[in-house]
DNA sequence: CCTACCGATCGGTAGG
DNA sequence: CCTACCGATCGGTAGG
């Protein structure tokens, strides 16, 4: 038996290929101007076929708009802890995973920033709350820039606010074929983050 | 004849009682959730009906999105002629009337960032002018603000990008209840856009 | 400005 | 996983 991992595969496999394709359609058309017709046939199937593996068409948004604050949390929470414990340092280093991800998932991104209206009261619910988890994660990093360095911070809500516009901003044109490379643009960014707390550039 | 004024009203009167409640819809439900028969029952009106005000549901949407990027250019052209002739009062002035105009007309500033898929290329492609004009005039405005004062502006399209960011986002969740006055709130966002320039606060 | 209607398309389901 | 279908709703029009 060289292939038992293979008994799971099919249907996970299907349920991915239809999800992508949600995310190339909903980012490319809107998530109401696309038609789950659509959806099946840039996955070979049949409109009906796709019940097998999803719940309806929200369900699809809910998972990618769900999966993508997941991991956009995950990430910036690693990024902070793998970084020099100074708050400056963390600051940093969650700007900087902050934009990167944007950058390298702008369409599952741009989804979530722009279709929170078509979800039912409970998703919306569930996808808010996860915002709300993460611009208080940024503004704690900044309270404690303030804190440790005595940084001379305007507003720091406004402050969080404005690393989170960025990257929605960079989701909405980043291409990986652009002239600049990921890694200077994302320094770029830190360094106007790091400029707006009112300190001298690291 | 004490009313001549009228002779004219009824009509557009109508016309801009559409529109607005366009907007209302448009900004709640977005574009391809929103249906005539919605907009139409907003002015107490039957689909029909609308057709002797508008020619199409496209059309709606092309007009709010194609004259705030007018008011907003002409707006921020203004700005910039009545602020002191220095490279940076004209920068400060751009900033705060970009910031004041995505405040004070969020609803349709968020339709004009979130819609564009839905326009036909025609539309499309004269609200995209618009738009590079109005990068443009940032653009050039911090150029200008580099040449005068020698500040060690990091990317100039970045830091035009980021003013045009903190636009977007502001129109995504101002409200005028809020706890800060616009102000205030106007002359954080300055201060912020100042301080990305590596200058000191003036 | 309204009534009545058109063809098209939608999300979703039954039944196999 | 497919065929065939459902009721609902859409943008838009004719004709008055």
């Amino acid at each position: 038996m060289p292939r038992a991992t293979r008994l799971t595969t099919g249907g996970a496999r299907t349920r991915k290929s239809i999800r992508e394709a949600a995310v190339k359609l909903f980012y490319e058309q809107g998530y109401e101007a696309t038609s789950l017709r659509g959806v099946a046939a840039e996955v070979d199937l049949q409109v009906g076929s796709l019940y097998n593996h999803i719940n309806g068409k929200e369900d699809l948004l809910a998972d990618i708009m769900i999966s993508v604050m997941d991991e956009l949390l995950d990430s910036v929470h690693d990024a902070v802890e793998a970084a020099e414990p100074t708050a400056l340092a963390r600051y940093e280093a969650a700007v900087g995973c902050h934009i990167r991800y944007h950058a390298e998932h702008a369409q599952q991104v741009f989804i979530g920033n722009s279709e929170l209206r078509s979800l039912n009261e409970d998703n919306r619910t569930k996808v808010l709350t996860k915002r709300a988890e993460y611009e208080n994660l940024f503004l704690r990093l900044v309270k404690k820039v303030a804190a440790e360095t005595g940084a001379d911070v305007i507003d720091p809500k406004i402050q969080a606010y404005s690393v989170l516009a960025q990257g929605a901003h960079v989701s909405s044109w980043y291409r990986p074929s652009g002239p600049k490379s990921l890694d200077k643009l994302v320094g770029t960014y830190i360094k106007l983050a790091v400029r707006e707390l009112g300190l001298p550039a690291s």
